[in-house]
RNA sequence: CGGGAUGUGGCUCAGUCUGGUAGAGCACAGCGUUCGGGACGCUGGGGUCGGAAGUUCGAAUCUUCUCAUCCCGACCA
């Protein structure tokens, strides 16, 4: 029978937190493992949300000017030794093709045949496969700037994966601008950043901090990275999106030349950037409950369920108009220009049946039975709010204010992790304290973000990271030249940093 | 690539030490009673025990080899 106040996740996020992430991933039906290594499957409930990313995010990319555009699978592997730093840092990730056919090996089982000449990649980034078009598409200043972006799957070998967070393939959208000034790419870099910024915060209710890589992390072959950084419930950090200015290294390896308008060649100017399906993993992380998902209501892929209870003896008939009459009205109905979804549930599996829907997510759940068909009224529950607090209302007034309704979910998870994040960001200056907070902190409670000194060496930077697995996120933008210093080495600071550990 | 562990219905696992021919819970299907905080009863379907070879009258169980996965390192947007 009915066990009250039980998770309907186990273990909690105090007991176990990787396994609850794990859990809720799987008890919402978005995803699960695939035989493939390191590869995940997304069921329709995680590739609707997915959807509603990228069409909300492709809108505001176009916005800027930027327009999609696909480039191929494989690359050819003398393309990405084009740039030094570049195949350094993807080269021990890459996986290989490196023939084109099968034959029978006379074993009842198949070989590789055909060797190809030169080895493919399959890409782990795009930036080399779309520089050797850009190259070729770029001979005057009057064809700048280029402003590309496509969605795409890439493949990263990595040696441990866990879903969303990290896998093998991923689903992610990379940017590729070519400029013919310095001053624009860079203006480019900051623009798409905002773009990120807005999204993640608008759209996904996590607060970021917006900051500039150090130089051992920025992205390989990059002048400058810059990023936006969120917390996670166990105080981790999480990159969301990350934008890199790349100088003219890109260029001159890919031959990105035009003729300006003084009539010189000139290298061009380019910028990367990108975001994946890492973001729906900080999503969970940042507002799922020990009862399982919650959603931001902007990028659900439904905002309402329906569930009509049915008594014994009465008609299942009246009560399945009713509800599907709300729907219709509801579907009308639009939140923030798209229209709104909801989900009829009526198997007949008890209550099992509402706590499947709690721990998918969906924003507002909704009970019909034969008490509210006759007091018109409607049973709401909110996901945002424990399970049992259930309220009765006038089926017009629901109507009337479910967009509201959705609007405030949506800013009260936002609130919720900007105040964790507050309540769990500080400021240290001494050592001792600096190293206490992160010995042995792990689990739920694994550290927290920290406003340190730095003096801007990497030997300091390289230290802390082995003593204690924290790295600086970033040099954020906000941070106040102040005279301070460094937490490793004592040497003078101008500026604090964002220390944490990151995912 | 080093260290450790595990492979048994869809899932989680028992059975392995001490060989005797396959089990539980959950999930699934049918029927009935149910349904506003996680329902119950009855019936039923589903496994060549990761793979190969060996020992034996007989192998999930013992031996050897092999494959795969997970964890800890190393690595890593």
């Amino acid at each position: 029978m009915a066990k009250k106040n039980k998770a309907a996740i186990s273990p909690t996020r105090e007991q176990d937190y990787s396994a609850w992430y794990q859990e809720v991933v799987k008890a919402s039906d978005m995803a699960e493992n695939s035989p493939v290594r390191g590869c995940m499957v997304i069921k329709p409930w995680g590739y609707a949300l997915w959807e509603n990313i990228v069409y909300n995010m492709d809108i505001l990319f176009k916005e800027t000017g930027v327009k999609n555009a696909y480039f191929p699978l494989f690359i050819p592997l003398s393309y990405l030794e084009k740039e030094a730093e570049h195949v350094e840092g993807f080269a021990k990730e890459c996986a290989v093709v490196t023939h084109h056919r099968l034959e029978k090996d006379g074993k009842g089982g198949l070989k590789p045949a055909g060797k190809l000449a030169e080895p493919l990649i399959v890409r782990p980034t795009s930036e080399t496969i779309i520089g050797e078009s850009m190259a070729r598409w770029t001979s005057s200043y009057r064809d700048l700037p280029l402003l590309l972006n496509q969605w795409a799957n890439v493949v990263r070998w990595e040696m441990r994966t866990r879903m969303f967070l990290r896998t093998s393939e991923f689903l992610w959208q990379e940017g590729h601008t070519a400029h013919a000034t310095e001053a624009e790419a860079k203006e480019r870099t900051m623009l798409m950043l905002d773009v990120y910024t807005k999204f993640v915060e608008e759209y996904l209710a996590m607060p970021v901090i917006r900051g500039r890589k150090t130089v051992s992390e920025r992205f390989p072959g990059a002048d400058d990275t810059i990023c936006i950084e969120a917390m996670m419930q166990d105080k981790r950090a999480l990159q969301a999106g990350t934008s890199h200015f790349l100088g003219q290294n890109f260029a001159r390896g890919s031959g990105i030349k035009f003729q300006n308008e003084e009539g010189e060649e000139a290298y061009a100017w380019t910028t990367s950037w990108g975001s994946s399906t890492r973001m729906i993993g900080g999503m969970i992380m940042v507002h799922s409950d020990d009862d399982g998902l919650v959603l931001p209501p902007r990028v659900a892929p439904a905002h309402v369920v329906i569930l009509p209870i049915f008594k014994k003896g009465e008609d299942r008939r009246i009560i399945m108009e009713s509800v599907q009459g709300l729907k219709d009205v509801l579907e009308e109905k639009l939140f923030h220009e798209r229209k709104l979804n909801v989900e009829i549930d009526d198997r007949d599996i008890g209550g099992a049946r509402g706590w499947d829907w709690v721990k998918k997510g969906v924003p507002v759940r909704i009970e019909i039975g034969p008490r509210d068909i006759e007091k018109n009224s409607v049973f709401m529950a909110r996901r945002d709010e424990p399970a049992s607090q259930k309220q009765s209302m006038n089926r017009e007034a629901f109507i009337d204010q479910i967009t509201d309704i959705l609007d405030n979910i949506q800013d009260n998870i936002f609130n919720r992790a900007v105040n964790h994040q507050k309540e769990h960001t500080f400021e240290i200056d001494d050592k001792k304290e600096f190293y206490k907070l992160y010995k042995n902190t792990s689990g739920y409670n694994n550290g927290a973000f920290v406003m340190a000194h730095w003096c801007g060496s990497e030997k300091c930077e390289e230290k802390i990271k082995n003593d204690l697995s924290v790295t600086i996120r970033c040099i954020p933008f906000d941070s106040p030249i102040e005279e301070g210093k460094c937490i490793s080495c004592d040497s003078a600071s101008s500026r604090r940093v964002l220390f944490a550990k990151a995912y």
